[in-house]
RNA sequence: GCCGUUGUAGCUUAGUUGGUAGAGCACCCGGCUGUUAACCGGGCGGUCGUCGGUUCGAAUCCGACCAGCGGCGCCA
């Protein structure tokens, strides 16, 4: 048995080899058939032809459905009216399985396609999208590895919040109640001080009544922290990962990118160094980009737009107002209104893709910005006794992994970019 | 939470000032020895989201309900 990438080579013309998949396309006419046969790693023609076949065989071939499961033998030959350029020419077969009808054809609605996402995920398309989503995860683990980062896991069903604790979701837990966690960063900070280095990939759980072509309520979370770094610091390992992992999918995946038809340009030219502007000088130069801001205001999806509009690579947003902010980011010792952070947004329209920054490591500090925040610090009592033991200067970051794939591959949702996207109003299949 | 919008065949959809609900794909049957979203002929498939109202007559007009979708905010 071989993959059909592997019978589709020069020195494979003339052998005979033994593929197995499921039916892509089928035509037929009265003594010849063409059935394009599907794998995991391409799609090539077979040929049934009913003189060589016989007339029971051809008809059974002939009348196999849109992916029906069958195995062959046959012969390899190269021919130019072949869709992927070779053809197998059936010698004997073995059909595991004749569909009735496969409710995923042409022309589909993206809502059908979501309610069947376990039989679109079959599509070249979305094959396509998992393969390099699969590099894009790789990459980043790869990438700490070889800086001498620890891969460490975190909780998932926590008793606090990490952004505010209205998006918590609630769960019944042995008679009382727990949260799935919106991030895995605190438990991270915890890890430094004895790995100093560490990163995650998990999900983070976030119950916003979103409805937008960026949210998911259920997201792949790519986390990292890291003893004695600033935020400059962090930025510098920031953009050389993101410079690292749109090489690897440059690499390992240009057949998916041409299918999806990606502009490999853009992602050729994601060369470090990307661009740092601090908020404050942002809003001086708003007019320039087009927009309407004040000191104070949020970025929103517009702004967002309005100023990646500019740029044709990620671009750092860096010491945003201590009040647009979560409370565990640190203050610049030299101007407390502003907090040593960054965001990066990515280029195309596209946005923000991660969020990092400084933490508050000084005790006093931590617990002054917890009350301000309206939070009691006894809740947090194992993230303040951080602070207490041997704290250090420390950073780290969180990287939208699905955000990420949406954007490398420029989808229009970021449904798109994972296979089973959990919405506010999602959760089949 | 706020604003907007749509329900017609398994899927994608057309349907004019209210007058017998049409097509493409898929599927089934027949034809074709080089197809590339194959093609040609035939067939199957509809309580026009639900309920009520106006009318001689409603997919179309009105009302209520149900279900779905898009955008903003929130963030990654």
């Amino acid at each position: 048995m071989m993959s059909i990438s592997e019978a589709m080579k020069p020195e494979m013309i003339g052998k005979t080899v033994q593929l197995h998949g499921w039916v892509y396309r089928i035509r037929s006419s009265g003594k010849l058939s063409f059935i394009i046969l599907r794998d995991s790693t391409n799609i090539i023609q077979l040929l049934a032809s009913a003189d060589s076949l016989g007339s029971d065989a051809y008809r059974e071939l002939s009348s196999l459905t849109v992916e029906s499961s069958l195995e062959v033998t046959g012969t390899v030959r190269d021919d130019k009216r072949a869709v992927t350029g070779y053809e197998v020419a059936i010698k004997t077969y073995r059909i595991y399985q004749k569909n009735e009808m496969f409710p995923v054809s042409k022309d589909l609605g993206e809502e059908f396609k979501l309610d069947n996402r376990h039989l679109w995920l079959r599509s070249r398309e979305f094959t396509a999208m998992l393969k390099v989503r699969s590099t894009v995860f790789k990459a980043f683990a790869d990438f700490y590895y070889n800086e001498n980062y620890y891969q460490v896991q975190a909780p998932m069903m926590v008793a606090t919040a990490t952004e505010g604790g209205s998006t918590l979701f609630k769960v019944p837990f042995f008679g009382e109640e727990v949260n799935l966690t919106q991030s895995s960063q605190f438990y991270l900070e915890t890890f430094i001080f004895s790995l100093e280095r560490v990163f995650t990939i998990a999900p983070s759980f976030r119950a916003e009544k979103s409805r937008t072509w960026r949210h998911l309520t259920e997201y792949w979370h790519a986390e990292m922290e890291a003893a004695w770094l600033n935020n400059e610091d962090m930025m510098k390992i920031e953009e050389r990962m993101i410079e690292y992992i749109v090489e690897e999918v440059l690499r390992n995946n240009r057949p998916e990118l041409e299918l999806l038809k990606r502009d490999i340009g853009v992602l050729e030219n994601i060369k470090v160094p990307f661009e740092r502007i601090k908020y404050s000088e942002l809003i001086k130069k708003a007019q320039d980009f087009g927009m309407n801001l004040k000191y104070g205001d949020d970025l929103g999806a517009d702004e967002e737009r309005g100023i990646m509009n500019h740029f044709q690579k990620p671009v750092f947003i860096t010491d945003y107002p201590t009040s647009l902010k979560a409370f565990y980011h640190r203050q610049n010792p030299e101007n407390p209104s502003e907090i040593l952070c960054h965001d990066l947004l990515a280029p195309e329209g596209y946005g923000e893709i991660i969020g990092g920054g400084e933490r508050i490591w000084e005790y006093d500090e931590l617990v002054r910005r917890i009350k301000e925040s309206g939070m009691n610090p006894d809740d947090y009592y194992w993230y303040v006794d951080l602070r207490k033991y041997g704290s250090v200067p420390h950073s780290g970051f969180g990287l939208g992994l699905d955000r990420l794939v949406m954007w490398i591959l420029h989808l229009p949702d970021i449904k798109e970019a994972i296979p089973y996207p959990r919405t506010i109003r999602r959760t089949k299949p």
